[in-house]
DNA sequence: GTCTATAAAACGATAGAC
DNA sequence: GTCTATCGTTTTATAGAC
């Protein structure tokens, strides 16, 4: 076997930075493959093409938000509101690590107008993500309630990063938390 | 005498269109100069180039907002609460009137962490908007509250056009109205 | 020799600019 | 329309591990 200079999953990480950072259409197959230390041309030993990452990319950030942020929803071991204030500060401490924001969201602005490819992928993400907070929200609202609320923590979310973004002013999003918090007590 | 085909203000309203739409980057001069029925080679004639070109929109973007939405904030004709209302529903109509939702948002999200060409236009915009809506709420609130208010209605709004763009529902964007007069009142 | 990760070169298409 | 550069992609070649 030849030397392997990056892992697959080296390779989804690295293209993560980056699609985070410049965005998909902005973001070209040689700036991919050099974040690697390859050239273009190899890397499609890795994947069929830009679009195929994007979707492992895509994959990527469901499963890890699936394993690794949702489920503090369901930890029994912590009250409702304290689940609710460490999954969405897990969140954004987690999307904060790195340059860029949140990729679903980047990518739902970007291209749901323009390419079929990634919607199926982005409206599970977030079908996912509003059951999750609808879940909490319900043990003290009632159920339309409680989804309206999870729809509210979602859209601020998702708009605070387009502030943070252009102020670099993080305070938007600890508003976002706090609000959250707030309007779970009501 | 060259025939002058089209107005540089119809081709800087057709250019709005597509970048709203398919963003800046996926929008090339030749879908640009299609859809105003030129070669593209003309387009320099109006145009030093396609960045030049978006400086021109956001500030018609801008212009519009200047003359047309935020003065709603200071019609004393009407009550705050009425201005309130009618300035964000006037805003979502009219952003809703073309595809592509908020065009100083979607080139927040794509091109402020990776050029500084567009930030002080779009850091502009977006503080006389959170200046006109703090100036409302300031009607019923402290200064402090009446600005974290209107960075509240700002988020909603950007980040509901995420969801908006992504589900189709614009069920999102009424939401954030009727919660932005809801915390008018408190 | 066989397999495979990478390099290298080149493809057609399209980008922005003139 | 024409330019040059670069896009995403494909193909061929090389080099090292079995």
């Amino acid at each position: 076997m030849p030397i392997q200079k990056v892992t697959k999953e080296e390779v989804i990480n690295n293209a993560l930075l980056l699609f985070k950072k410049q965005g998909y259409h902005r973001t070209s197959m040689a700036d991919l493959a050099a974040a690697c230390g390859l050239l273009k041309g190899s890397f499609y030993h890795y994947f069929s093409g830009k679009d195929a990452l994007m979707k492992e990319v895509l994959d990527t950030v469901h499963g890890y938000f699936s394993t690794k942020v949702f489920p503090i929803a369901f930890d029994e071991s912590l009250t409702p509101r304290e689940r609710l204030e460490k999954l969405i500060a897990k969140q954004i401490r987690v999307v904060s690590n790195t340059e860029g924001g949140c990729l679903m969201g980047n990518m739902a602005l970007e291209t749901a107008l323009i390419s079929d490819d990634f919607i199926p992928q982005m409206r599970i993400f977030f079908e996912e993500y509003l059951q999750t907070l609808t879940h909490l929200y319900a043990f003290q609202h009632s159920p339309e309630i409680a989804q309206k609320l999870a729809q509210q923590a979602v859209v601020e979310y998702e708009g605070a990063w387009i502030m943070v973004k252009l102020t670099n002013d993080y305070q938007y999003l600890k508003d976002v938390l706090q609000r959250a918090l707030e309007r779970f007590d009501k």
